[in-house]
DNA sequence: TCAATATATCGAAGTTCATCGATTCCTGCA
DNA sequence: TGCAGGAATCGATGAACTTCGATATATTGA
């Protein structure tokens, strides 16, 4: 399925053209971040500044391990997110690549209206 | 379920605190923007520069007409398109406050990393 | 008032998704 | 080598989503 992130694929919505492959990994990121649960995470990761312990999420999103575990995939997928393992735990944290793709896919402020 | 537009109550992925509805707000926002036809209006509408006819959008698409008509009531309903009657025909802009909060809402350039 | 055209709504079918409990996999330590 | 604990995967369930054809609504012009 995501044999290569989408991230790394996607087109800015004001782009003067897109592909259809474009389109559709600009698609798959947003819906990578098409969920509270995944907000919240994301939020967790840009605030806290460095990267995050699996165990330390599980509390604050009032989530099961098992569905932490499948949005922190979705997210990683998606090449939004970097995993580390630090002996038994998990850390995750945000990609800055992604971080500066992000702001630039979703800016409209140059091409659009008026 | 929409009283109110996402757009309006959306936060900050980088902002320092969420609330339970600006997390689900936010998310309301991607996930309207979480689909290539989706992707492909909005791209239209900030390229275009001016209000969009529905009929000059079916062809593009390669939708039927109600399918099309379903995923601008999405767009709509999350606040960031404008529904304007011009005769029998229906036009459709991008709304510039829109433009400006999903920039500011995607935008994690100032609080994450480095 | 009626016919024609553009758009929205409805109902249905098939797919995708979020969530959990149970289980498996992985890492460090005794 | 075996055990303990953290995290990922599996399987199932119910909800939400995309898409279409058919139909309803709305606006114009005759």
């Amino acid at each position: 399925m995501s044999t290569v992130e989408a991230v790394a694929c996607c087109g800015p919505l004001a782009a003067p053209t897109l592909s259809d492959e474009q389109a559709e990994a600009t698609a798959a990121v947003f819906k990578a971040l098409a969920d509270p649960a995944r907000v919240r995470i994301v939020n967790v990761l840009a605030t806290s500044g460095e990267p995050v312990c699996v165990c330390h999420l599980v509390e604050p999103l009032g989530l099961s391990q098992p569905t932490v575990s499948h949005h922190l995939k979705k997210l990683t997928d998606a090449g939004l997110l970097e995993r580390e393992q630090r002996g038994k735990w998990a850390y995750f944290s945000l990609r800055p690549e992604a971080v500066e793709t992000l702001a630039a896919v979703a800016d409209m402020k140059g091409a659009c209206c008026r």
